[in-house]
DNA sequence: CATTAAGCGAGACGGTACGTCTTGTCTTTAC
DNA sequence: GTAAAGACAAGACGTACCGTCTCGCTTAATG
């Protein structure tokens, strides 16, 4: 009788998956992710609103599984040029420019927004997201550890968040622009930081 | 005909003003931001609604001003011992204690998670608390400079937010414990980073 | 786009309906028409506030169907014994002691007030309530006409309202008491008025 | 100490009493009784808030006052021809184009709605407008009877109900056309009630 | 002739209710 | 048995007025 409600997924409809994901997405970009509402999303996808509470607790899980859906990811890892500093800048001015695209900025503060109030949000968006970034760093800079080009008792995973917590906070509190000067500095610091003395 | 409505602050109650900074303080801690009402605040206040959207748009404002309003601010400055590294150790210990404290967490996360998707609103935000915590440091990394312990041309303000960025974001999204030992290892590779070669 | 939003009736929950006639009733009679609100008789009747708007426009509208559900309609007709003055006597005696029923008075007075003011409703009023009241009245003058109680070219439908105007503006407007010596009068001058010279 | 707050009518601004009648009958019409507040008249008249409630104790009472200051009295008393019949149609046709000019519908329906819910109001409204009314047609009645064209026990009263409820009736509810057919019918009918036999 | 006390315009206040919107649950019907 | 549809109880939204209050400002009438 206190069945605890798990649905079958293997009778889900994949068609309003999709059509769920695509209407949060640009609700979210429409109308900001305070306006977004449970009830938009079911009307603009053509799908009850029970089909949503089915599968999702909240619109911010709505989100995160659509923005992630869509996402690439990082499974490539950096770039190895020999030249840890060329290689950072040249990422973090690729992710300038991504976190400057309107497109992806209304969902991914949406979530970063929802995560801070929501620890069980964030973890769900700290272990897709944000980890996966710190560890390529990381990755990187152990390789160049490896090359000689690192001090051995650095803390490497520091120093990743030492490029991507300025930058995030730049980003989600607008403390200052996102330029490539910004991320070249950080860079520069950065590896001085870490450099083998 | 399109008059804007602007209330007479000279008649403003100041009890019922204090009245909401509490309440709103209260009720954020205990139900949470999203739980937050603007009529729930109202009820703990014993004020009526139109008292709170009469000077404020928001609750988000409304928060602004009551966690400002009891906050302390920034107008000593840093200590400056002469040692840099032992001074931003000190500072970011205590900041580690105050962002750990339950009171405090509930309406800074809130901000910062409301900021993130009101542009207005973090303008405020930064203006208010977080550019008087950068300046601090940017001015503490200055006086080292003019003592000789900091390279002439270190981007001070990018160093600055190298410390507070990470900070933030581990708190924030809890991308990690915000421990003594984390802060330490920030101020090292920062002031190493920083270091007059 | 500017769909009308018109609700399907098959769905509709007849607990609720009638939960939220008998609290309109109930507090019409308690507080009064003026203090009667849309908030106190959803909260009465544990009901949505939603679910009364959805199929009622106001609240004498709600107050008008919950008055005519229970409200005894006229399809007896008045008797007919043959003596018109002494049938007519009756059923207004039998009119005054309903009309000075407190239970009664209440939502009749908010309605008749209300429709003052309304023509919309004062139409749906009149159709429901008074019209079959006059019509009532109207055949019984006829039936005595046939029976040659009555002049040929007298106006039948004018005569009753000469017995029910005076009668209803006593009541509504206490201009005067509602009391069988009154009607009596009422019914002798009537009779008189039409009778055959 | 527990002073009841009696205003000295003395010191009365004229002024403002006249431009709070004008602001209350304009606003009645247009926007109707319901949607008539005392911030509109206030704001309407130039006037503070408290102007009002320090002479009236409610929206009903204030447009009583401002009605009846501008309505004509029946000091006159009706015409007397000799001709009951003539005399009565003649005023009451006058009548039916008095209620049937819109700036007199709104304040009249109005006070009469409100008098139908608050019997204090209603006592008011009856002494000051209905009252009179029946008086003067029962007096002309009277007149009648001393002319001997009336029998000597009708109750001359409820005749001038008969005259005066089924036009009220007709006006306030709506259930017929308000037509010098309607009222000449009414007059004959109720003058041969009447009739000395 | 200054003083003082009332009425006044103005509008902030604690409240209540409005009518709308959204939530999350539930039920019905169709596939 | 999932899905679309949508009624439902609940309750917050932001607005409009309520009736009370306090603020300065006329404006008498009094001492």
């Amino acid at each position: 009788m206190a069945t605890p409600r798990t649905p079958d997924s293997t009778r889900r409809s994949e068609r309003s998956r999709r059509a769920i994901f695509d209407a949060a997405l640009e609700l979210v970009g429409e109308v900001g992710y305070d306006k977004l509402t449970i009830e938009g999303i079911a009307a603009r996808a053509g799908v009850g609103k029970q089909t949503i509470y089915r599968w999702w607790p909240s619109k911010a899980a709505v989100l995160l599984d659509a923005f992630t859906a869509d996402a690439g990811d990082y499974e490539a890892g950096l770039p190895d040029t020999g030249d840890l500093a060329a290689d950072l800048r040249f990422v973090l001015r690729a992710s300038v420019d991504e976190f400057n695209d309107p497109k992806f900025q209304a969902p991914y503060r949406a979530l970063a927004a929802a995560g801070a109030n929501d620890a069980e949000l964030s973890a769900d968006f700290v272990a897709r997201l944000m980890e996966p970034g710190i560890k390529v760093y990381t990755d990187r800079l152990r390789a160049a550890r490896d090359q000689g080009q690192v001090a051995e008792d650095a803390d490497l995973r520091v120093a990743a968040e030492m490029l991507l917590g300025p930058f995030s906070q730049r980003w989600l509190m607008r403390t200052g622009p996102l330029t490539y000067e910004f991320t070249d500095t950080l860079v520069d610091l950065v590896v001085r930081a870490v450099a083998r003395r």
